[in-house]
DNA sequence: AATTGTTTAAGAACCC
DNA sequence: GGGTTCTTAAACAATT
């Protein structure tokens, strides 16, 4: 079975920042012996997104760190080792992204398949490495149905889609975990649970490893207080369509809309059929 | 030797 | 402005 995980140059999903464009500016080359190159943080983009997507889009949703290179090869520019070095990093340092044994018989601590974590995106993540898909998806914006019964909401993890149920809202969903929620300050997310949500279980680091990071996401994991996908329930919450059938703003959800959280990155509508990759 | 994964550290950008 | 987060570089270990 193969797949078509579709990259475009020139869309959202890539960096861009006017200058070098594309992952050719955030993978620019090094010189060698030059001092600390000067980084330039691009608007909708990071590693973390990017290798996500092109993981989330292969057919298993998982790759080997050669496969994930090759994907991004069509976008890697320049110091190819220095980036394959970042992306190593990447993987390893955030809890977004899992190892699985190649072979589950015989583990090989260097041989893996790495794979998205979603429970490893806390909602500070989703809005910074993936809130373009935002704009990919017009589905995460669009007014929806109140979601008022728990129990019809099977697909949704029950702590959320009871609060869901608690905020009533008629046309658009504004729960905790809404996209408008995760696009708001944390501060204000943050107030707008600490009233409701009592105990949370501690997530850990959202990153593994290095010593700067160990009290960095004490506060962060109060908002991760069930082990379940935050980004997966805020889709399942709020009901959102698949996009091959999704419906257009201003207009009522179709009755039978399922939750699929794997739309967030597996529809291969969310870039624009620009420039494709095939593997 | 090459590849893969982990860890540390520094610097810069981002966010509150 | 200060804390947080991301990028980059580098060293190291383990494995192929």
């Amino acid at each position: 079975m193969s797949s078509v995980f579709s990259l475009s140059l020139d869309q959202e999903l890539i960096m861009t920042n006017g200058v070098n464009g594309g992952l050719g500016g955030l993978l620019a080359e090094r010189s060698s012996g030059a001092p600390r190159r000067r980084f330039k943080r691009y608007t909708t983009g990071t590693y973390i997104g990017l290798i996500a997507c092109a993981i989330q889009g292969s057919p298993d949703k998982m790759l080997t760190f050669k496969q994930i290179m090759k994907k991004l090869e069509p976008f890697v520019f320049g110091d190819k080792r220095g980036i394959e070095n970042n992306i190593r990093v990447c993987l390893s340092s955030n809890r977004c992204f899992e190892k699985v044994p190649f072979d589950p018989n015989y583990p090989n601590p260097k041989k893996n398949f790495w794979k998205v974590n979603e429970n490893g995106i806390t909602p500070k993540m989703f809005r910074r490495h993936f809130k373009y898909l935002i704009n990919i998806f017009p589905g995460l914006s669009i007014p929806t149905q109140a979601v008022d019964e728990c129990k019809d909401n099977s697909h949704a993890p029950e702590p959320l889609a009871c609060k869901v149920a608690e905020s009533k809202s008629v046309g658009k969903f504004t729960g905790p975990f809404s996209i408008d929620s995760l696009l708001k300050s944390d501060r204000e997310v943050k107030r707008m649970r600490s009233t409701s949500l009592e105990e949370r279980v501690h997530y850990g680091d959202a990153q593994r490893g290095t010593a700067k990071r160990k009290n960095v996401y004490e506060y962060e994991a109060v908002e991760c207080y069930n082990p379940v996908s935050v980004v997966g329930r805020e889709l399942a919450s709020a009901k959102i369509p698949l996009l091959s059938s999704g419906p257009q703003h201003g207009h009522s959800l179709p009755p039978h809309i399922t939750y699929n959280h794997h739309v967030l990155f597996s529809s291969p509508l969310m870039y624009r059929p620009t420039r494709y990759v095939s593997w």
